[in-house]
DNA sequence: TTTCTGCTGACAAACCGCTGACAGCGGCCA
DNA sequence: TGGCCGCTGTCAGCGGTTTGTCAGCAGAAA
């Protein structure tokens, strides 16, 4: 199992890359963001553990220029604490995972593992329910099988349904993903982005639960 | 469902008490360990997340008394992030569960709702009795099979009973745990609901213990 | 019987979610 | 630079639903 390690503190990469060597994987230390695109596009990887504060290019774009360029390795982003505009994006931009700094080696390392493990199984970047389906790395809707034109904010709505779907998501749930809890937004919003997304994917697939939330219909993921 | 929130910290307090509210707990917050040992002494909860940094008395130590007094609400303990003594010592003082700050709200509140499934003894989402079944990730409930449309609060009471099935269950506590305490409604708002539950039910599924409350038949767990 | 507790149907107010319109904002292109 | 266009939040109004209240009733308890 090699892992890809991008971080440019050293102490700090080292540290990620004796731990993951103490537990069987190989891992490989990129210090600053040409380097660490560079490598992830040459080479082989089974996982990247990447910051996002990079020198040279950062870790979002690094990440972008993987996905469009076709490489599906599982991507855990390290983000500075509270740093929620970056998580958003960087799980639009294809990340798998986040982890908050600072963090427990041993929090990493259960990730890693986790992130492994799924994607030796069936980890498709494509999730269906009825008719629609998305494609996380695309950020593509489908209906049908026929693409549907969307912007960003109805995609993360519906990603974050269908990630969890089969359950009730309340409206404060959603908020807090959509934009990040330091910005306060009117209920309503989230109601006019429903209402917008049901007209282009049709009236049934979103589901309201009255006085619970929304709901995609489906067998949990 | 009441939850109390032990923590001083006003900011985080008011944050994890809007997201308990958002997912249809009540939460209740006790800024300080005197007033948390004697709001969990007094009162009845579902779930104390607590933190262990407290002012006037210590989390550990209010948790201990809590259990050498025979309360055994699950507890949640937020600990600081490395603070590996203290988790220990939580565990053996009778947490079930702790979590490292900082942490993702929606990290904690998955674990919330696993502890509260726990505390009621299901490992599925679903709770049975007789003919009547309810899923609570969907927040659906079953009669015989076929799904029954209901509202929030006749799902609240249903859920409530169904979590306490084979219990004698006080209007009071109802009340309390339908609507929180700040607000005294009327008893007979409570029959009314009932009534209204009823004639979704069936008549019998709901049983009234004349002077005492009412009951949901089956394995207390 | 009398009294008390709980049940029930009716009703109106409050609430919740939906939707069309509009405006501000930012990106893009000529 | 100026204008156009798409995205998104806000607003106001609309239904339908939910729910507390009330008044009367039924059955159990005493």
């Amino acid at each position: 199992m090699r892992i890809l390690v991008v971080e440019d503190e050293p102490q700090i990469a080292s540290g990620i890359s004796a731990a993951l060597a103490a537990s069987g994987y190989q891992p490989r230390i990129a210090a600053d963001g040409e380097e660490a695109w560079f490598l992830g596009d040459t080479e082989d990887f089974d996982l990247v553990v990447l910051d996002l504060g990079l020198p040279k290019m950062d870790g979002l774009a690094v990440l972008k220029r993987w996905r469009t360029a076709g490489r599906q390795m599982p991507v855990l982003i390290l983000t500075a604490r509270g740093a929620w505009p970056e998580r958003v994006e960087g799980i639009d931009a294809g990340a798998d995972d986040y982890l908050a700094k600072p963090f427990q080696i041993e929090e990493l390392m259960a990730r890693v593992r986790a992130l492994i493990r799924r994607a030796a199984g069936h980890a498709s970047p494509v999730i269906e329910s009825g008719p629609i389906s998305i494609d996380t790395r695309q950020m593509r809707v489908l209906v049908n099988g026929t693409n549907v034109a969307i912007s960003p904010l109805e995609y993360r709505l519906v990603a974050y349904l269908l990630h969890h779907k089969g359950r009730v998501v309340s409206p404060g749930e959603l908020i807090e993903h959509l934009y990040g809890d330091d910005d306060a937004r009117d209920a309503n919003a989230l109601e006019a982005v429903v209402t917008r997304l049901r007209k282009k994917l049709g009236a049934d697939v979103i589901q309201t639960r009255r006085g619970f939330g929304y709901m995609v219909a489906g067998a949990p993921e």
